[in-house]
DNA sequence: GGGAAGCGTATTGCATACAATCCCGGTCGA
DNA sequence: TCGACCGGGATTGTATGCAATACGCTTCCC
């Protein structure tokens, strides 16, 4: 339920609120990665001092959805490749561990709240709206709360809006991260208790959607692997590359 | 190498090393669990104002490390048995996942570094200090390192430091958390490209840290269950827990 | 004697002020 | 024309001030 306007927030909440709203707005895209996030024009349109604009855009800082360079202010943070594919490795890791905590302990009532999730996305997916971004990150959130487990809900809830935020950047535009069934059918498997196909469902989906947005722009972003055929055909070698050391 | 202290720090160092300093402090026990951190004493004894502490102060929070209630001030986390559960589950997916990260990708430089490690925590196990705490911890941080992934580093830096802190709460005082040989079989594993049994290994050296210390103690720190002899030889039944549903 | 209410102090929450830094425009000289 | 230099304006970094809240003590009443 909103809170009337004019009645003081509790102490603390009002930073909070601010970190919530920018957050929101960078998962769906309203802020796009790389903008600017001055600290005097978020204080204003929030009504709040920069003092609690700063709070909020360390917490995103330390999150990694806000990048702050010193004396020169916070942006929305624009993952590299490297960033973005160590993501999904710990996501991968955080949630075959989830798959491994939840299988076979869903009670009923828990299973409906997903099935109307997943519902509920499927309908933001139809409509395309900016939504569906959020609410593919947000099945995964819900499993999370289900563990039970306050530390993993963290992390996974941090380790999506990150995820979120590298298909923002390197993700097809609008394309569907999240395949129509694959989210009901690592649901169907963990109702079955069973804990092994849950977790190879997961893994597979997550490969899926980072393949399907990292991999599929990889060379849309690096200048060097854009230009490398031009270089062949006009008979120019590359320079070895620095600082990456071949595989031994 | 330290700096010059009549030196300014660039922008952004000084909270950052406020955070740092407390950071150590709480992990080596310096600070105990439940100790007060006004912001007024701590801006003072480093020599900065109460801003940037509340900035070390957020972060540590954030990192489960002190606890802030509104209007009363930030005290060092006093976990609670159910947050050292989860603690140790999160950690064990993540170091798990590390284990299959690294086997057989260390080069010999890499393994000669944590033998190197290894022996500094035996030497500092065997005079008693206080910083072989900090230092098993440190292991599982440089393993963290060796992936190459940032965020796995963070993670795993996070958890490990609350770790840290529960096994001062939890564990016995000066018990060695770790036992001497369970890090060099673990590196023996990855060394031999073993990823199973290193992640075995590790499951079971984290399992066994866990145990040593928060099962020892937890009928020491929950007075019900404390109480619950006396009363059963009273024949007082004790009355239902609220909040805790049973298993269905 | 026990407990509740009231007050003073200590501490936090937040806003604001000032200093430092950086970016961007113009200007000057080669 | 191009590059280096150099204010001016904008923005951040940090300290400090003021209001609000909570805690501990005293006092008072039952």
């Amino acid at each position: 339920m909103p809170r009337h306007a004019d009645a003081p927030l509790p102490a603390g909440a009002r930073a909070q609120a601010v970190y919530r709203a920018l957050r929101r707005a960078i998962i769906e895209q309203a802020l796009r990665a790389g903008t600017k996030l001055p600290e005097d024009a978020i204080g204003e349109r929030f009504g709040v001092s920069r003092t609690l604009v700063r709070e909020a855009l360390t917490r995103l800082a330390i999150e990694g959805l806000v990048e702050i360079v010193p004396n020169r202010g916070a942006t929305v943070a624009l993952p590299t490749l490297e960033e973005a594919r160590d993501a999904f490795e710990v996501r991968r890791g955080l949630e075959r561990l989830m798959m491994e905590l939840l299988a076979g302990r869903l009670s009923p009532e828990q299973c409906a709240n997903l099935r109307d999730h997943i519902a509920l996305e499927d309908e933001a997916r139809a409509r395309g709206g900016p939504e569906s971004i959020r609410l593919a990150g947000e099945f995964h959130l819900l499993l999370a709360q289900m563990t039970g487990n306050a530390l993993l809900e963290r992390y996974i809830g941090e380790v999506s809006s990150r995820c979120a935020l590298i298909l923002s950047v390197y993700g097809r535009p609008h394309s569907p991260e999240c395949a129509i069934s694959e989210h009901g059918q690592i649901l169907a498997a963990l109702e079955n208790d069973d804990a092994a196909r849950a977790a190879t469902l997961m893994d597979a989906h997550l490969q899926a959607v980072a393949e399907r947005a990292v991999l599929a722009s990889a060379q849309a972003t690096d200048i060097r692997t854009l230009l490398a055929p031009f270089a062949a055909s006009e008979g120019l070698a590359p320079a070895p590359a620095p600082g990456r050391k071949p595989h031994p």
